[in-house]
DNA sequence: GTATGTTGTGAATCATGGG
DNA sequence: CCCCATGATTCACAACATA
């Protein structure tokens, strides 16, 4: 039982203990997780399985039932039996969180609606759903249905009030400088990426590492903790390390475990330059518009205006901005001045270099530069 | 209570008895679903209040405020509460419905999960889910989140075996001739399609014609009868009405009800030219640099240059280029690096492949034809 | 009339840190 | 817990106005 095995682990520190990462547990996943203390993972990326192995096919294929149980009873004893198991999970799960951290599931009709529902139950919060829209699918070869053409990700938070990591700028980058919407088209996971053993394909569901790639990096930070329950062959330790993440995979069979640190171990990690990303203004340090006064970037009694010349104002010694009788800081007079319910003052004013309209939020740019504090 | 309207309503046979269609019943929908016998409709079509949970006001960037869905019928205290509704309506839908008959509902992230467990519970047979991609979404305005692009819809059989009507053919024909997949692009309702009463939205979430239309032609016959238990403004039956299907809409609010009655009264039978044009237009296949990135034609790291190796740059693990201290996506780096106003970076940007210079357009090309975005 | 620019809006669980 | 100041943030269309 919940045999370590030892790969080139580390260590990350969690508060006040530091835990193990970047290895992968050979046991049950809910027994694996007992065994972590309280909030000690960023992210959770989970791929459970929509059958359970334990009591027999929960999800059968069409006409496939045997067995001489009445309808209505082997149903709701089959969902119930996999909403146990689900709930069991999610809940260990979400106490190894931290509380800002998040959780993605993936899953397809089959069992989304019964995990969606469980872990708003238990708690969590959800963001987004993501639908993976298939580049590549399965045809229906009978033509009795919808080409069954994506799969759905869950992306939830702890809890209501948690703030959690969104590399928004990041994803924008991704998308040709468009906010990256809810639906995403990836190709499946085929050609060399494929894992197979003696020519026949490793594991039945491996993800494709581009899916993995867009979570870690979308909502996870350099040096975070990422946690898969359900690791199969790894794809998530895989691009965890590729991106300078840390990794615990847990996984039961031991086939599999073999398959995942081979490819791990021949994962090449990034480089620092290429792993960074497009940081949000939010984490930049803040500059002080009376900074650029004093620094003498902007003088006193200069005059500033909006970028189509509707409304001026002129600064002050101090910093605050003075339009007719309204005075305060460049938001609260942006803000006044449209009649607004608040406005970005870097944005919003303008000072006039050159004969043409420069946002001071260029002249911000310039201060950190200078006094590069980066 | 249980108005029934008189609008030009005809009988449909059910078996031994008849029941009046093409008509609106103004009432709560399980008390008007309670008055109609079993086994009486061929498709039911449901749009239930999403149970949204809204903060406060948000405002867009510009300074708008975004005009939300605070009706009290969307407003559930608990999913607890939330739940007994969806399981109430459910049970009463799948007793209506004829053995062989089908349900669609439609859903966001907050409740869609919530109703998919309730009718897998009820016996519902879920046969496929639909992601209605949203073709012009509104954005997420604080760049918190991905952009919430698209809703879930379920399609689903009465039971395990039910013999269900699929018309697999008029999908094919629908989608140039390739199967119809689960991910559909439409529009959002706009335009002359969305009513509107002096000047203002009729309802908060009308849905498009070609929804319905879409719906309708895959899972009904001619002379079908659909029952829409949340008719709003009764798209539903326009385009019941003009595919020549019966309807029977449920709605309690009786300003919905007076806006549908005379929407479907101006609507018409549809004629063969409307047909072609509802006919799929293919969206343009638009590749992002980032996705070069992700699917791992072009490493993290890589040095791009243009074509005469006068400037390089380096990419980015989110598809960004760095070029000095420039930093951002290859049109925008193109274009400061040379001083110009714009530049296509995918022209401008080359790889070095086998000792040449390879534009990356020609990997976008490549990327297209393995993936082949349909 | 044509081309261009401005404004409005859509099912939205939409900020963060310091005092 | 609340309150306040700072300041980050939008895409596709349709409708209408201006040139």
């Amino acid at each position: 039982m919940g045999v370590v095995l030892p790969v080139k682990t580390r260590r990350a520190r969690v508060g006040s203990q530091a835990i193990a990462v970047d290895r992968i547990i050979r046991d049950d996943c809910v027994a694996a997780m007992r065994a972590l203390p309280d909030a000690c993972v960023d992210m959770i990326f989970a791929d459970p399985p929509y059958n359970l192995q334990l009591g027999g096919d929960l999800f059968r294929p069409e006409g496939g039932r045997v067995d001489a149980v009445t309808d209505d009873w082997d149903r709701f004893d089959t969902f119930a039996a996999y909403d146990r198991f689900t709930r069991e999970w999610l809940a260990e799960a979400r106490r190894i969180l931290k509380p800002d951290g998040t959780l993605w599931v993936i899953g397809s009709y089959h069992n989304i609606f019964r995990v969606g529902s469980a872990l708003q139950d238990e708690g969590f919060w959800i963001l987004n759903d993501i639908v993976w829209r298939k580049a590549n699918p399965m045809p229906n070869f009978k033509g009795t249905r919808f080409t069954n053409a994506h799969e759905t990700l869950i992306w939830a938070s702890r809890g209501e009030g948690s703030r959690y990591t969104f590399n928004y700028q990041a994803m924008k980058a991704l998308n040709d400088e468009l906010q990256m919407r809810s639906d995403w088209v990836l190709p499946i996971c085929g050609g060399p990426e494929r894992l197979k053993i003696n020519g026949t394909k490793a594991h039945p569901t491996q993800k494709p590492e581009a899916l993995l790639y867009r979570i870690l990096l979308a909502t996870t930070k350099p040096g975070d903790v990422v946690l898969d329950p359900f690791f199969g062959t790894g794809t998530t330790g895989a691009v965890a390390r590729r991106l300078g993440r840390h990794w615990i995979g847990i996984e039961r069979e031991s086939k599999y475990v073999a398959v995942a640190e081979e490819r791990i171990a021949a994962s090449l990690p990034l480089d620092e330059s290429a792993m960074t990303v497009m940081a949000s203004k939010r984490t930049q340090p803040r500059v002080a518009f009376g900074a650029l006064v004093e620094s003498g970037a902007l003088a006193p009694g200069a005059i500033l205006c909006d970028a189509r010349r509707r409304w001026t104002a002129i600064v002050r010694a101090d910093g605050s901005l003075a339009a007719g009788t309204e005075t305060g800081s460049i938001h609260k007079v942006g803000a006044t001045l449209q009649g607004a319910p608040s406005c970005n003052g870097w944005t919003f004013w303008h000072v006039e270099r050159a004969g043409a309209l420069v946002a001071i939020d260029v002249l911000r740019q310039d201060y950190l530069l200078q006094h590069g504090d980066g």
